[in-house]
DNA sequence: ATCATATATATCGTGTACGATTAAATCGTA
DNA sequence: TACGATTTAATCGTACACGATATATATGAT
């Protein structure tokens, strides 16, 4: 069990502090992105699962769901929702009819410049330099692969 | 399952790679804290507001809201919820009757013992040194004051 | 004292999120 | 080939989470 001196004034111990950092930081993120999204009619996860798409089309429900860690009973209903604004059609697989493929359509091609701005602007709001980026990516690299890990040995 | 893999080949910006790992490991920290928390009876969430109130009891429901940063909306039903499991009651501020102070019942005050166990138990699956958890909070505090003052200024 | 304004919480509608279950398609192996 | 086991999505019920709105209380200027 780890042990950490605390910041001045806060009376948490080390480990809910990072939790509360998380949850905190996960929240202000969304706040960021909000406004710019609901511009282009996307939530965040709707925007997370079109960088998949943009990077990838005709991906299937379990590809975007390990990509996103997100289950179908998440994916299928947000999915849905991108169908019915145009933005992406959904075709059984030919080859495995067990499998939805997820196509763009050319709206959905098309957003993709629509949102060329959203990196930029979000960039920006961090306030990070290229170093302190890195950094954060590596940590929270390294605290995601020991959760899973966590999650394993606890499953097994 | 409790990681977003992001297999080589797959390019993203670095800070859309950062708003991907904020995702997943807030993602997987809820799913460390479920299994230990569903024992208890308790959601993430509700256990945030614990150990708030475990803090500090009898804080009225914007005070909860400030320090998790959780609209009236989220909270009301979650608190209510709490107060059918009978950890907690409502009562309205005899000054001033708008506030609604959220208490701790016996059982509420109880289960604090009860959950003792659980940020040990986080900690380790935490996997971080001493030093990596004081330069995540800090990066994380820092991304989120500059996250806050782009929001903050957006808004003026 | 009265009324406009501000504050605190609650309610409503939409959209994630997840575990458990279901249903259909595929695969393995006898 | 035949059939049980596995895989893949979809569905269901519960619980966040937020913006917009409603309601009740409090405050302040006249």
């Amino acid at each position: 069990m780890v042990d950490v001196k605390l910041p001045d004034g806060f009376r948490l111990r080390p480990e809910s502090m990072l939790c509360f950092d998380i949850y905190a930081t996960h929240h202000a993120v969304g706040q960021v992105y909000q406004p710019l999204l609901s511009k282009l009619g996307l939530t965040y996860p709707q925007y997370l699962v079109m960088i998949v798409l943009w990077e990838q089309d005709r991906q299937t429900v379990g590809q975007l769901g390990e990509r996103l860690d997100l289950a179908s009973s998440t994916l299928t209903p947000l999915i849905k929702r991108l169908e019915s604004q145009g933005l992406v059609s959904r075709k059984r697989d030919a080859a495995d009819e067990r499998k939805v493929r997820v196509l763009l359509t050319p709206a959905g091609i098309a957003l993709e410049q629509e949102a060329s701005h959203v990196p930029g602007c979000v960039a920006e709001a961090f306030g990070l330099s290229v170093e302190q980026f890195a950094q954060m990516h590596s940590l929270l690299g390294q605290l995601r692969r020991a959760l899973k890990a966590q999650g394993d040995s606890e499953a097994a």
